[in-house]
DNA sequence: CGCAAGTATCTCGACATCAAGATATTAATT
DNA sequence: AATTAATATCTTGATGTCGAGATACTTGCG
């Protein structure tokens, strides 16, 4: 007997193509039920899900990002300074709190993104010790350039969905992320 | 005047409080909107959370894998290898189509692994070129205990949704995945 | 059968990241 | 005012990953 779940069917329209919905994860599941009967492995279906949508985004992103020249890293330096809003400056231990690396690491990133003329570093007037990291024009310019292709890129992976369905899911994920957002 | 989107609105049963939902991708979206008042940024409300939540659960797995003694790129490799079934064995080529690394990569985790007393590498009997890597007892009991450990700990992360809500995340999230793993 | 192309794994050098410590400056305490 | 604690950034050494190339073996074709 073939079981079927009723939430796997999807009908392609421009083929008119009953569709049976399968992906890594649900062979992953079948494996653990096979291999391991006795253990309730439904968080999988979750969250296992967001792991690997989540790894093939960042090599969408690569890829999209490549088209401008840019690495993951730094669109995501240079649109943090981009969303401060003018004069698009912040200092590097905002910047590290913003992207969740380490000191040494943004050193690196901030030193490579000036050599490419990217951004420019600058004293901070208020204190001596501290510096502050400022987009250049065309730093700017490519981190618009940069955002504006990737939610192209973005829009062409949601369109799987119906639009109430995003909004849907976005409430979805917004409810698990909270807590780790609020508690740190 | 202070508007609010319904769908944040919570209510926590513990303390018969109304909280409202906001996390960092909602401040994310707001500074956007700020600053690109022309640019759609609507697919970020889904997708930035997917990638935010896949960061926080790579840091709970890591936590909960340290109380095995794991990292989290060694229970990949063991945990491929124990669905695989009796005798628990795969090539290093299937263990990296798995794991989605590069061979250079899975011939340092095997060694590593090896040390450790956790898996094996046997001759392949079928191919002289070809090595099988096998789990010992001690891998196997490992990657066992881990993943009871990481599925009392998503199950945690999951108790904010209700049941109903959990499988509704899946099937959407299953959309979504789905065209990356069958395109490959 | 013999050679070319393909496959499986490993080796090695380059590189980005992290963690801990160093340096310089500011803030707090008495 | 002097001392201590805290803060901001940079430096350094270790590590894990990648990617290109090397090696050994197998398969397919003439």
């Amino acid at each position: 007997m073939l079981s079927l779940d009723v939430k796997r069917l999807h009908i392609d329209t421009t083929t008119d193509t009953l569709i049976v919905m399968e992906d890594e994860v649900d062979r992953l599941v079948a494996a653990w039920r096979r291999e391991r009967p006795d253990l309730d492995v439904e968080p999988l279906e979750v969250l296992s899900r967001v792991s690997r949508l989540a790894r093939h985004l960042d090599r969408a992103r690569r890829t999209a990002f490549a088209e401008h020249g840019l690495e993951p890293w730094e669109f995501d330096v240079l649109t943090a300074l981009r969303r401060a809003g003018d004069p698009y400056q912040l200092s590097p231990g905002q910047l590290l709190t913003q992207t969740l690396v380490t000191s040494g690491t943004m050193t690196n990133r901030i030193d490579r993104l000036t050599t490419k003329g990217l951004v420019r570093r600058l004293p901070d007037p208020d204190d001596r010790r501290g510096v502050l990291v400022r987009l250049t024009e065309d730093g700017r310019d490519k981190a618009d350039q940069a955002l504006a292709g990737l939610l192209a890129h973005e829009r062409e992976i949601l369109a799987q969905l119906a639009p109430g369905q995003q909004t849907e899911l976005a409430t979805l994920l917004r409810r698990l992320v909270a807590p780790f957002d609020s508690a740190g």
